[in-house]
DNA sequence: GACAAGAACACGGA
DNA sequence: CTCCGTGTTCTTGT
Protein backbone atom coordinates (compact mmCIF):
# COMPACT_ATOMS: atom_id res chain seq x y z
CA UNK A 1 0.00 0.00 0.00
CA UNK A 2 2.59 2.42 0.31
CA UNK A 3 2.80 4.54 -2.98
CA UNK A 4 4.66 7.70 -4.35
CA UNK A 5 4.30 10.20 -1.26
CA UNK A 6 4.82 7.79 1.44
CA UNK A 7 8.23 6.71 -0.40
CA UNK A 8 8.97 10.71 -1.20
CA UNK A 9 8.52 11.55 2.71
CA UNK A 10 10.51 8.23 4.00
CA UNK A 11 13.61 9.14 1.04
CA UNK A 12 13.48 12.27 2.59
CA UNK A 13 13.49 11.70 6.48
CA UNK A 14 16.01 8.62 5.47
CA UNK A 15 18.73 11.19 3.57
CA UNK A 16 18.66 13.76 7.18
CA UNK A 17 19.14 10.58 9.09
CA UNK A 18 21.38 8.30 7.47
CA UNK A 19 24.11 10.09 5.43
CA UNK A 20 27.60 9.31 5.55
CA UNK A 21 27.26 6.59 8.30
CA UNK A 22 28.81 3.55 8.13
CA UNK A 23 27.55 0.20 7.94
CA UNK A 24 28.51 -2.64 10.88
CA UNK A 25 25.89 -5.09 10.72
CA UNK A 26 23.82 -6.77 8.41
CA UNK A 27 20.31 -8.84 9.65
CA UNK A 28 18.43 -11.32 7.41
CA UNK A 29 15.43 -12.99 8.52
CA UNK A 30 13.72 -13.70 5.14
CA UNK A 31 16.13 -14.82 2.41
CA UNK A 32 13.55 -14.77 -0.02
CA UNK A 33 12.60 -11.32 -0.61
CA UNK A 34 16.50 -10.76 -1.58
CA UNK A 35 18.16 -11.16 -4.92
CA UNK A 36 21.26 -12.69 -4.06
CA UNK A 37 22.48 -15.19 -1.27
CA UNK A 38 22.09 -13.69 2.10
CA UNK A 39 26.12 -13.64 2.77
CA UNK A 40 26.27 -11.32 -0.40
CA UNK A 41 24.97 -8.73 1.85
CA UNK A 42 27.36 -9.36 4.80
CA UNK A 43 30.38 -9.75 2.16
CA UNK A 44 29.62 -6.23 0.48
CA UNK A 45 27.52 -4.10 3.14
CA UNK A 46 29.88 -3.86 5.78
CA UNK A 47 32.70 -0.96 6.34
CA UNK A 48 30.48 1.26 3.29
CA UNK A 49 29.23 4.69 3.72
CA UNK A 50 25.96 5.69 2.21
CA UNK A 51 25.85 8.18 -0.23
CA UNK A 52 22.59 9.27 -0.77
CA UNK A 53 18.50 8.01 -0.61
CA UNK A 54 16.14 8.51 -2.99
CA UNK A 55 12.70 7.27 -3.86
CA UNK A 56 11.55 5.87 -7.30
CA UNK A 57 8.06 5.22 -7.43
CA UNK A 58 7.08 2.65 -5.13
CA UNK A 59 11.03 2.04 -3.94
CA UNK A 60 13.41 3.15 -2.09
CA UNK A 61 17.31 3.55 -3.33
CA UNK A 62 20.28 3.35 -1.11
CA UNK A 63 23.43 4.53 -2.58
CA UNK A 64 26.37 3.77 -0.91
CA UNK A 65 30.09 5.22 -1.71
CA UNK A 66 32.16 2.06 -3.63
CA UNK A 67 29.37 1.23 -6.16
CA UNK A 68 26.89 -0.91 -4.12
CA UNK A 69 22.79 0.28 -3.91
CA UNK A 70 20.51 -1.32 -2.16
CA UNK A 71 16.57 -1.51 -3.34
CA UNK A 72 13.82 -1.96 -1.31
CA UNK A 73 10.07 -2.35 -2.36
CA UNK A 74 7.72 -2.79 0.30
CA UNK A 75 4.94 -4.50 -1.80
CA UNK A 76 1.35 -4.38 -0.75
CA UNK A 77 2.83 -2.99 2.83
CA UNK A 78 5.70 -2.64 5.24
CA UNK A 79 7.72 -0.21 7.36
CA UNK A 80 11.23 1.31 6.82
CA UNK A 81 11.92 2.72 10.32
CA UNK A 82 14.83 4.29 12.24
CA UNK A 83 16.47 2.45 14.60
CA UNK A 84 17.74 4.78 17.82
CA UNK A 85 20.79 3.67 19.30
CA UNK A 86 20.96 0.12 20.75
CA UNK A 87 17.22 0.18 20.27
CA UNK A 88 16.53 -3.47 19.47
CA UNK A 89 14.51 -4.43 16.28
CA UNK A 90 10.91 -5.92 16.27
CA UNK A 91 10.40 -9.51 16.02
CA UNK A 92 8.42 -8.58 12.73
CA UNK A 93 11.60 -7.49 11.21
CA UNK A 94 12.51 -8.98 8.01
CA UNK A 95 15.62 -7.01 7.46
CA UNK A 96 18.05 -4.23 8.95
CA UNK A 97 21.07 -2.56 8.79
CA UNK A 98 23.02 -1.34 11.63
CA UNK A 99 25.56 1.66 11.51
CA UNK A 100 29.09 1.84 13.03
CA UNK A 101 27.15 4.32 15.28
CA UNK A 102 25.17 1.92 16.40
CA UNK A 103 21.95 3.52 14.75
CA UNK A 104 20.20 2.01 11.71
CA UNK A 105 16.93 1.06 10.65
CA UNK A 106 14.94 -1.80 9.81
CA UNK A 107 12.17 -2.86 7.22
CA UNK A 108 9.07 -4.94 8.01
CA UNK A 109 7.14 -6.74 4.87
CA UNK A 110 3.30 -8.56 4.99
CA UNK A 111 3.74 -9.85 2.20
CA UNK A 112 5.65 -9.54 -1.41
CA UNK A 113 8.46 -7.30 -1.20
CA UNK A 114 11.72 -6.95 -2.12
CA UNK A 115 14.86 -5.62 -0.59
CA UNK A 116 17.48 -6.39 -3.32
CA UNK A 117 21.37 -5.56 -3.59
CA UNK A 118 23.00 -4.29 -6.83
CA UNK A 119 26.24 -2.46 -7.96
CA UNK A 120 25.17 0.88 -9.27
CA UNK A 121 26.32 0.10 -12.81
CA UNK A 122 24.28 -3.11 -12.83
CA UNK A 123 20.88 -3.47 -14.62
CA UNK A 124 18.23 -4.08 -12.12
CA UNK A 125 14.98 -4.57 -14.70
CA UNK A 126 12.31 -3.93 -12.00
CA UNK A 127 13.79 -1.01 -11.65
CA UNK A 128 15.20 -0.04 -15.09
CA UNK A 129 11.66 -0.45 -16.69
CA UNK A 130 10.00 2.06 -14.30
CA UNK A 131 7.95 5.04 -16.37
CA UNK A 132 8.97 8.42 -15.49
CA UNK A 133 8.22 10.35 -12.24
CA UNK A 134 4.57 11.75 -12.34
CA UNK A 135 5.80 14.85 -10.38
CA UNK A 136 8.17 15.14 -12.63
CA UNK A 137 6.17 15.35 -16.09
CA UNK A 138 4.66 18.95 -17.65
CA UNK A 139 1.28 18.76 -18.76
CA UNK A 140 2.35 18.60 -22.57
CA UNK A 141 4.99 15.65 -21.26
CA UNK A 142 2.01 13.67 -19.54
CA UNK A 143 -0.31 14.38 -22.31
CA UNK A 144 2.08 13.25 -24.60
CA UNK A 145 2.60 9.79 -22.48
CA UNK A 146 -0.93 8.64 -23.24
CA UNK A 147 -0.86 9.67 -26.81
CA UNK A 148 -1.42 6.83 -29.46
CA UNK A 149 -1.78 4.06 -26.17
CA UNK A 150 -4.85 1.85 -26.20
CA UNK A 151 -6.22 0.50 -23.03
CA UNK A 152 -7.86 1.92 -19.77
CA UNK A 153 -6.75 4.40 -17.88
CA UNK A 154 -6.81 3.21 -14.67
CA UNK A 155 -4.89 -0.08 -16.14
CA UNK A 156 -2.46 2.67 -17.74
CA UNK A 157 -2.04 4.57 -14.66
CA UNK A 158 -1.53 1.73 -12.18
CA UNK A 159 1.17 -0.42 -15.03
CA UNK A 160 4.90 1.14 -13.27
CA UNK A 161 5.95 0.72 -16.60
CA UNK A 162 4.30 3.85 -17.38
CA UNK A 163 4.66 6.23 -14.91
CA UNK A 164 5.98 5.40 -11.85
CA UNK A 165 4.29 5.35 -8.18
CA UNK A 166 0.51 5.03 -8.57
CA UNK A 167 -0.89 2.80 -6.29
CA UNK A 168 -4.85 2.07 -5.85
CA UNK A 169 -4.74 3.98 -2.96
CA UNK A 170 -4.41 7.34 -4.19
CA UNK A 171 -5.46 6.42 -8.11
CA UNK A 172 -9.39 7.01 -6.79
CA UNK A 173 -9.23 9.83 -5.61
CA UNK A 174 -7.58 11.47 -8.64
CA UNK A 175 -9.93 9.57 -10.87
CA UNK A 176 -13.01 11.14 -8.83
CA UNK A 177 -11.22 14.81 -8.86
CA UNK A 178 -10.65 14.70 -12.18
CA UNK A 179 -13.96 13.08 -12.89
CA UNK A 180 -12.89 10.23 -14.97
CA UNK A 181 -14.39 6.70 -14.59
CA UNK A 182 -11.52 4.13 -14.11
CA UNK A 183 -12.44 2.13 -17.51
CA UNK A 184 -12.41 5.47 -19.98
CA UNK A 185 -10.87 4.36 -22.72
CA UNK A 186 -7.68 6.62 -23.02
CA UNK A 187 -8.25 7.45 -26.76
CA UNK A 188 -12.11 8.96 -25.43
CA UNK A 189 -10.51 11.28 -23.16
CA UNK A 190 -10.83 14.64 -24.11
CA UNK A 191 -7.73 17.60 -24.13
CA UNK A 192 -9.47 18.83 -20.93
CA UNK A 193 -10.24 15.67 -19.31
CA UNK A 194 -6.61 14.58 -19.93
CA UNK A 195 -5.34 18.39 -18.78
CA UNK A 196 -7.81 17.54 -15.41
CA UNK A 197 -6.04 14.22 -14.78
CA UNK A 198 -2.68 15.94 -15.30
CA UNK A 199 -3.86 18.21 -12.66
CA UNK A 200 -5.27 16.18 -10.22
CA UNK A 201 -2.07 13.67 -10.05
CA UNK A 202 -0.12 16.60 -9.03
CA UNK A 203 -2.26 18.32 -6.75
CA UNK A 204 -3.34 14.71 -4.92
CA UNK A 205 0.53 13.46 -4.66
CA UNK A 206 1.37 16.70 -3.56
CA UNK A 207 -1.06 17.02 -0.88
CA UNK A 208 -0.45 13.98 0.66
CA UNK A 209 3.69 15.02 0.31
CA UNK A 210 2.56 18.11 2.03
CA UNK A 211 0.82 16.59 5.08
CA UNK A 212 3.51 14.03 5.34
CA UNK A 213 1.72 11.13 3.68
CA UNK A 214 -0.61 8.42 4.49
CA UNK A 215 -2.15 8.46 7.65
CA UNK A 216 -2.68 4.71 7.13
CA UNK A 217 1.03 4.22 7.09
CA UNK A 218 4.10 4.55 8.89
CA UNK A 219 6.70 7.20 8.27
CA UNK A 220 10.79 6.51 9.04
CA UNK A 221 10.43 7.79 12.48
CA UNK A 222 7.29 5.42 13.08
CA UNK A 223 4.40 8.32 12.73
CA UNK A 224 1.25 8.82 10.68
CA UNK A 225 1.06 11.15 7.94
CA UNK A 226 -2.10 13.52 8.00
CA UNK A 227 -3.22 12.51 4.46
CA UNK A 228 -6.38 10.64 5.77
CA UNK A 229 -10.40 10.47 5.27
CA UNK A 230 -10.36 14.41 5.14
CA UNK A 231 -8.81 14.61 2.22
CA UNK A 232 -10.28 11.52 0.29
CA UNK A 233 -13.20 11.83 -1.46
CA UNK A 234 -15.13 8.74 -2.06
CA UNK A 235 -12.43 6.09 -1.39
CA UNK A 236 -13.39 3.27 0.92
CA UNK A 237 -16.99 5.40 1.18
CA UNK A 238 -19.24 2.08 0.32
CA UNK A 239 -23.24 2.92 0.18
CA UNK A 240 -22.04 7.08 1.18
CA UNK A 241 -22.76 9.54 -1.12
CA UNK A 242 -20.41 11.66 -3.65
CA UNK A 243 -19.78 15.07 -1.92
CA UNK A 244 -20.42 16.70 -5.30
CA UNK A 245 -23.68 15.01 -6.62
CA UNK A 246 -25.14 12.93 -3.74
CA UNK A 247 -25.36 9.92 -5.23
CA UNK A 248 -24.55 6.68 -3.72
CA UNK A 249 -21.21 5.68 -4.24
CA UNK A 250 -20.24 2.61 -5.39
CA UNK A 251 -17.41 -0.31 -5.26
CA UNK A 252 -16.55 -1.28 -8.83
CA UNK A 253 -13.90 -3.89 -9.95
CA UNK A 254 -11.23 -3.02 -12.50
CA UNK A 255 -9.10 -5.67 -13.38
CA UNK A 256 -7.91 -7.04 -10.30
CA UNK A 257 -8.40 -3.86 -7.93
CA UNK A 258 -11.59 -2.66 -6.58
CA UNK A 259 -12.10 1.12 -6.72
CA UNK A 260 -14.88 3.83 -5.18
CA UNK A 261 -16.98 5.73 -7.91
CA UNK A 262 -19.11 8.43 -8.23
CA UNK A 263 -21.67 6.40 -10.78
CA UNK A 264 -23.09 10.07 -11.94
CA UNK A 265 -19.72 12.28 -11.86
CA UNK A 266 -17.64 9.77 -12.98
CA UNK A 267 -19.74 8.36 -16.51
CA UNK A 268 -17.82 5.65 -18.01
CA UNK A 269 -19.66 6.50 -21.52
CA UNK B 1 7.70 -14.26 -41.46
CA UNK B 2 10.13 -11.79 -42.98
CA UNK B 3 12.16 -10.78 -40.37
CA UNK B 4 15.28 -8.04 -39.87
CA UNK B 5 17.37 -9.40 -43.11
CA UNK B 6 14.20 -9.15 -45.28
CA UNK B 7 13.72 -5.77 -44.25
CA UNK B 8 17.13 -4.32 -44.43
CA UNK B 9 17.11 -5.67 -48.01
CA UNK B 10 14.04 -3.85 -48.88
CA UNK B 11 14.73 -1.13 -47.10
CA UNK B 12 18.29 -0.81 -48.79
CA UNK B 13 16.36 -1.57 -52.09
CA UNK B 14 13.54 1.36 -51.58
CA UNK B 15 16.62 3.47 -50.52
CA UNK B 16 18.23 3.14 -53.87
CA UNK B 17 14.98 3.57 -55.99
CA UNK B 18 12.49 5.94 -54.17
CA UNK B 19 14.68 8.96 -52.78
CA UNK B 20 13.40 12.32 -53.84
CA UNK B 21 10.13 11.05 -55.59
CA UNK B 22 7.02 12.98 -55.24
CA UNK B 23 3.67 11.04 -54.30
CA UNK B 24 1.44 11.15 -56.48
CA UNK B 25 -1.69 8.87 -55.09
CA UNK B 26 -2.49 6.31 -52.11
CA UNK B 27 -4.29 3.52 -52.25
CA UNK B 28 -6.13 1.59 -49.64
CA UNK B 29 -7.83 -1.55 -49.63
CA UNK B 30 -7.91 -2.85 -46.15
CA UNK B 31 -8.12 0.01 -43.66
CA UNK B 32 -8.07 -2.20 -40.83
CA UNK B 33 -4.52 -1.94 -40.88
CA UNK B 34 -4.12 1.41 -40.76
CA UNK B 35 -3.74 3.67 -36.98
CA UNK B 36 -6.51 6.63 -38.72
CA UNK B 37 -8.74 7.00 -41.25
CA UNK B 38 -7.69 6.18 -45.27
CA UNK B 39 -8.75 9.71 -46.11
CA UNK B 40 -5.77 11.02 -43.60
CA UNK B 41 -3.62 9.20 -45.98
CA UNK B 42 -5.18 10.94 -48.91
CA UNK B 43 -4.98 14.13 -47.18
CA UNK B 44 -0.94 13.88 -46.13
CA UNK B 45 0.80 12.00 -48.60
CA UNK B 46 0.32 13.61 -52.21
CA UNK B 47 2.83 16.06 -53.18
CA UNK B 48 5.47 15.05 -50.37
CA UNK B 49 8.53 14.07 -51.24
CA UNK B 50 10.61 10.71 -50.31
CA UNK B 51 13.57 11.72 -48.16
CA UNK B 52 14.60 8.36 -46.54
CA UNK B 53 13.30 4.29 -45.76
CA UNK B 54 15.20 2.69 -42.99
CA UNK B 55 14.80 -0.60 -41.21
CA UNK B 56 13.85 -0.63 -37.67
CA UNK B 57 13.54 -4.42 -36.56
CA UNK B 58 10.57 -5.84 -38.92
CA UNK B 59 9.18 -2.86 -39.57
CA UNK B 60 9.65 -0.40 -42.75
CA UNK B 61 10.12 3.23 -42.11
CA UNK B 62 9.64 5.98 -45.11
CA UNK B 63 10.33 9.46 -44.10
CA UNK B 64 8.33 12.33 -45.87
CA UNK B 65 9.99 15.78 -46.90
CA UNK B 66 7.91 17.89 -44.15
CA UNK B 67 6.92 15.89 -41.35
CA UNK B 68 4.92 12.75 -41.85
CA UNK B 69 6.04 9.19 -41.94
CA UNK B 70 5.01 5.87 -43.28
CA UNK B 71 5.67 2.48 -40.44
CA UNK B 72 4.73 -0.46 -42.30
CA UNK B 73 5.06 -4.27 -40.38
CA UNK B 74 4.13 -7.34 -42.71
CA UNK B 75 3.16 -9.06 -39.75
CA UNK B 76 2.96 -12.75 -40.78
CA UNK B 77 3.84 -12.41 -44.11
CA UNK B 78 3.70 -10.18 -47.04
CA UNK B 79 5.28 -7.80 -49.30
CA UNK B 80 6.82 -4.73 -50.56
CA UNK B 81 7.00 -4.55 -54.01
CA UNK B 82 8.17 -2.05 -56.40
CA UNK B 83 5.58 -0.79 -58.92
CA UNK B 84 7.05 -0.07 -62.35
CA UNK B 85 6.12 2.70 -64.39
CA UNK B 86 2.33 2.20 -65.63
CA UNK B 87 2.42 -1.64 -63.98
CA UNK B 88 -0.83 -2.00 -62.32
CA UNK B 89 -0.90 -3.24 -58.72
CA UNK B 90 -1.47 -7.45 -58.49
CA UNK B 91 -5.22 -7.87 -56.81
CA UNK B 92 -4.27 -9.16 -53.54
CA UNK B 93 -2.77 -5.46 -53.27
CA UNK B 94 -3.39 -4.13 -49.64
CA UNK B 95 -2.01 -0.86 -50.10
CA UNK B 96 -0.03 1.39 -52.45
CA UNK B 97 1.55 4.54 -53.15
CA UNK B 98 2.18 5.77 -56.42
CA UNK B 99 4.71 8.89 -57.32
CA UNK B 100 4.38 11.43 -59.95
CA UNK B 101 6.82 9.79 -62.05
CA UNK B 102 4.26 6.79 -62.84
CA UNK B 103 6.37 4.33 -60.79
CA UNK B 104 5.48 3.22 -56.84
CA UNK B 105 5.26 0.31 -54.38
CA UNK B 106 2.44 -2.16 -53.51
CA UNK B 107 2.28 -3.67 -50.04
CA UNK B 108 0.47 -7.06 -49.61
CA UNK B 109 -0.02 -8.74 -46.21
CA UNK B 110 -1.89 -12.24 -45.43
CA UNK B 111 -3.04 -11.72 -42.12
CA UNK B 112 -2.63 -9.35 -39.96
CA UNK B 113 0.06 -6.23 -40.43
CA UNK B 114 0.24 -2.40 -39.55
CA UNK B 115 0.52 0.34 -42.54
CA UNK B 116 0.74 3.48 -39.76
CA UNK B 117 0.78 7.29 -40.76
CA UNK B 118 2.51 9.47 -37.90
CA UNK B 119 4.12 12.63 -38.08
CA UNK B 120 7.72 12.05 -36.86
CA UNK B 121 7.60 13.71 -33.54
CA UNK B 122 4.38 11.85 -32.68
CA UNK B 123 4.55 8.83 -30.05
CA UNK B 124 4.46 5.19 -32.00
CA UNK B 125 4.37 2.77 -29.08
CA UNK B 126 4.77 -0.44 -31.53
CA UNK B 127 8.15 1.06 -32.82
CA UNK B 128 8.95 3.65 -29.56
CA UNK B 129 9.18 0.48 -27.83
CA UNK B 130 11.53 -2.05 -29.75
CA UNK B 131 15.07 -2.59 -28.25
CA UNK B 132 18.24 -2.56 -30.00
CA UNK B 133 19.57 -3.63 -33.21
CA UNK B 134 20.93 -6.69 -32.73
CA UNK B 135 23.54 -5.74 -35.78
CA UNK B 136 24.85 -2.71 -34.06
CA UNK B 137 25.10 -4.75 -30.51
CA UNK B 138 28.95 -5.03 -28.90
CA UNK B 139 29.22 -8.58 -27.51
CA UNK B 140 29.55 -6.73 -23.74
CA UNK B 141 25.89 -4.72 -24.66
CA UNK B 142 24.21 -7.78 -25.60
CA UNK B 143 25.76 -9.70 -22.67
CA UNK B 144 24.70 -6.49 -20.51
CA UNK B 145 21.16 -7.23 -21.84
CA UNK B 146 20.91 -10.51 -20.66
CA UNK B 147 22.02 -9.70 -16.72
CA UNK B 148 19.61 -10.41 -14.36
CA UNK B 149 17.02 -11.22 -16.33
CA UNK B 150 14.66 -14.44 -15.88
CA UNK B 151 12.58 -16.43 -18.22
CA UNK B 152 13.76 -18.67 -21.35
CA UNK B 153 16.16 -17.15 -23.77
CA UNK B 154 14.04 -17.95 -26.89
CA UNK B 155 11.56 -16.19 -25.28
CA UNK B 156 13.90 -13.30 -24.82
CA UNK B 157 14.90 -13.07 -28.06
CA UNK B 158 11.99 -13.36 -30.09
CA UNK B 159 10.42 -10.43 -27.95
CA UNK B 160 10.77 -7.47 -29.70
CA UNK B 161 11.21 -5.03 -26.82
CA UNK B 162 14.50 -6.44 -25.70
CA UNK B 163 16.08 -6.98 -28.90
CA UNK B 164 14.63 -5.78 -32.55
CA UNK B 165 14.21 -7.74 -35.55
CA UNK B 166 14.45 -11.68 -34.50
CA UNK B 167 11.95 -13.93 -35.54
CA UNK B 168 11.13 -18.00 -35.47
CA UNK B 169 12.99 -18.62 -39.05
CA UNK B 170 16.23 -17.19 -37.76
CA UNK B 171 16.21 -17.91 -34.11
CA UNK B 172 16.29 -21.69 -34.97
CA UNK B 173 19.13 -21.26 -36.15
CA UNK B 174 21.00 -19.31 -34.14
CA UNK B 175 20.19 -21.34 -30.96
CA UNK B 176 21.00 -24.80 -33.29
CA UNK B 177 24.79 -22.59 -34.19
CA UNK B 178 25.26 -21.31 -30.25
CA UNK B 179 24.23 -25.22 -29.15
CA UNK B 180 22.10 -23.46 -27.30
CA UNK B 181 18.13 -24.78 -26.06
CA UNK B 182 15.21 -22.64 -26.72
CA UNK B 183 14.44 -23.38 -23.29
CA UNK B 184 17.17 -22.53 -21.50
CA UNK B 185 16.98 -19.98 -18.63
CA UNK B 186 19.07 -16.68 -19.28
CA UNK B 187 20.12 -16.63 -15.72
CA UNK B 188 22.21 -20.52 -16.33
CA UNK B 189 23.45 -19.31 -19.50
CA UNK B 190 27.57 -18.71 -19.08
CA UNK B 191 29.72 -16.59 -19.96
CA UNK B 192 30.79 -18.75 -23.19
CA UNK B 193 26.93 -19.43 -24.50
CA UNK B 194 26.10 -15.55 -24.15
CA UNK B 195 29.36 -14.79 -26.38
CA UNK B 196 28.19 -18.25 -28.11
CA UNK B 197 24.74 -17.27 -28.82
CA UNK B 198 25.93 -12.67 -29.55
CA UNK B 199 28.24 -14.05 -32.71
CA UNK B 200 25.51 -16.65 -34.09
CA UNK B 201 23.38 -13.99 -33.79
CA UNK B 202 25.50 -11.59 -35.88
CA UNK B 203 26.71 -14.85 -37.74
CA UNK B 204 23.24 -15.83 -39.43
CA UNK B 205 21.72 -12.56 -39.86
CA UNK B 206 25.01 -11.01 -41.46
CA UNK B 207 24.96 -13.90 -43.83
CA UNK B 208 21.28 -13.63 -44.78
CA UNK B 209 21.97 -10.22 -45.50
CA UNK B 210 24.93 -10.73 -47.41
CA UNK B 211 22.86 -13.18 -49.66
CA UNK B 212 19.95 -11.28 -50.31
CA UNK B 213 18.16 -12.31 -47.47
CA UNK B 214 15.35 -15.46 -47.23
CA UNK B 215 14.99 -17.61 -50.47
CA UNK B 216 11.37 -18.08 -49.03
CA UNK B 217 10.45 -13.93 -49.20
CA UNK B 218 10.21 -11.72 -52.21
CA UNK B 219 12.32 -8.74 -52.17
CA UNK B 220 11.28 -5.22 -53.35
CA UNK B 221 12.49 -6.10 -56.67
CA UNK B 222 10.29 -9.32 -56.27
CA UNK B 223 13.12 -11.70 -56.24
CA UNK B 224 14.09 -14.47 -54.34
CA UNK B 225 16.98 -14.30 -51.58
CA UNK B 226 19.96 -17.21 -51.40
CA UNK B 227 19.45 -17.62 -48.01
CA UNK B 228 17.87 -21.17 -48.09
CA UNK B 229 17.96 -24.91 -47.38
CA UNK B 230 21.76 -24.83 -47.94
CA UNK B 231 22.46 -22.51 -44.80
CA UNK B 232 19.81 -24.27 -42.75
CA UNK B 233 21.47 -26.46 -40.19
CA UNK B 234 17.86 -28.38 -38.79
CA UNK B 235 15.08 -26.11 -38.97
CA UNK B 236 12.45 -27.87 -41.14
CA UNK B 237 14.18 -30.92 -41.08
CA UNK B 238 12.18 -33.48 -38.90
CA UNK B 239 13.32 -36.50 -39.41
CA UNK B 240 16.43 -35.49 -40.48
CA UNK B 241 19.84 -35.77 -38.81
CA UNK B 242 22.21 -33.11 -36.77
CA UNK B 243 25.15 -32.49 -39.15
CA UNK B 244 27.33 -32.35 -36.14
CA UNK B 245 26.46 -36.13 -34.22
CA UNK B 246 24.11 -37.38 -36.68
CA UNK B 247 20.81 -37.54 -33.98
CA UNK B 248 17.62 -37.45 -34.92
CA UNK B 249 15.98 -33.71 -35.10
CA UNK B 250 12.96 -33.26 -33.10
CA UNK B 251 10.24 -30.35 -33.33
CA UNK B 252 9.15 -29.22 -30.13
CA UNK B 253 6.90 -26.37 -29.38
CA UNK B 254 8.04 -23.53 -27.57
CA UNK B 255 5.82 -21.12 -25.74
CA UNK B 256 3.30 -20.96 -29.25
CA UNK B 257 5.78 -21.30 -31.59
CA UNK B 258 7.28 -24.54 -32.97
CA UNK B 259 11.34 -25.29 -33.03
CA UNK B 260 13.36 -27.73 -34.59
CA UNK B 261 16.17 -29.10 -32.34
CA UNK B 262 19.26 -31.04 -31.72
CA UNK B 263 18.47 -33.40 -28.71
CA UNK B 264 22.17 -33.70 -28.51
CA UNK B 265 23.55 -30.54 -29.49
CA UNK B 266 21.32 -28.39 -27.87
CA UNK B 267 20.62 -30.29 -24.63
CA UNK B 268 18.07 -28.59 -22.24
CA UNK B 269 20.02 -29.44 -19.11
C1' DG C 1 -11.52 -18.34 1.00
C1' DA C 2 -10.46 -13.25 0.15
C1' DC C 3 -7.06 -10.19 -0.57
C1' DA C 4 -3.36 -7.44 -2.63
C1' DA C 5 1.46 -6.13 -6.37
C1' DG C 6 3.85 -7.80 -9.69
C1' DA C 7 5.72 -11.35 -13.00
C1' DA C 8 4.92 -14.95 -16.17
C1' DC C 9 2.12 -16.95 -19.08
C1' DA C 10 -2.03 -17.79 -21.89
C1' DC C 11 -5.86 -15.91 -24.46
C1' DG C 12 -8.70 -13.22 -27.81
C1' DG C 13 -9.02 -9.43 -31.14
C1' DA C 14 -7.31 -6.84 -34.89
C1' DC D 1 5.75 -14.13 -31.85
C1' DT D 2 2.64 -10.42 -34.88
C1' DC D 3 1.51 -7.35 -31.49
C1' DC D 4 -1.74 -5.39 -28.18
C1' DG D 5 -4.42 -5.43 -23.97
C1' DT D 6 -6.48 -8.19 -20.58
C1' DG D 7 -7.16 -12.33 -17.78
C1' DT D 8 -5.28 -15.98 -14.93
C1' DT D 9 -2.14 -17.96 -11.92
C1' DC D 10 1.32 -17.91 -8.62
C1' DT D 11 3.55 -16.05 -4.81
C1' DT D 12 2.35 -15.08 1.10
C1' DG D 13 0.12 -14.41 5.65
C1' DT D 14 -3.56 -12.69 8.20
Amino acid sequence: MPELPEMVIIAKQMNQTLIGKVVKDVSIFQPKCLNRPAKDYQKFLPGVQTERISSLGKWIRIDFHGGMRLLINLGMGGEIVFLKRNQNFPDKTKFALQFRDRTGFFVTLWWFGYIHLVRKDENHPMTDTLGPDPLSLTCESFIKLLENRRGEIKSFLLNQKRIRGIGNFYIQEILFRARIHPRREIGSLTQYEMKSLFKMIQTVLNESISLGSSSYELDFFGEKGQYGLNQISIGYREGGSCPICQSQIEKIRTGSTAQFICPVCQKSI
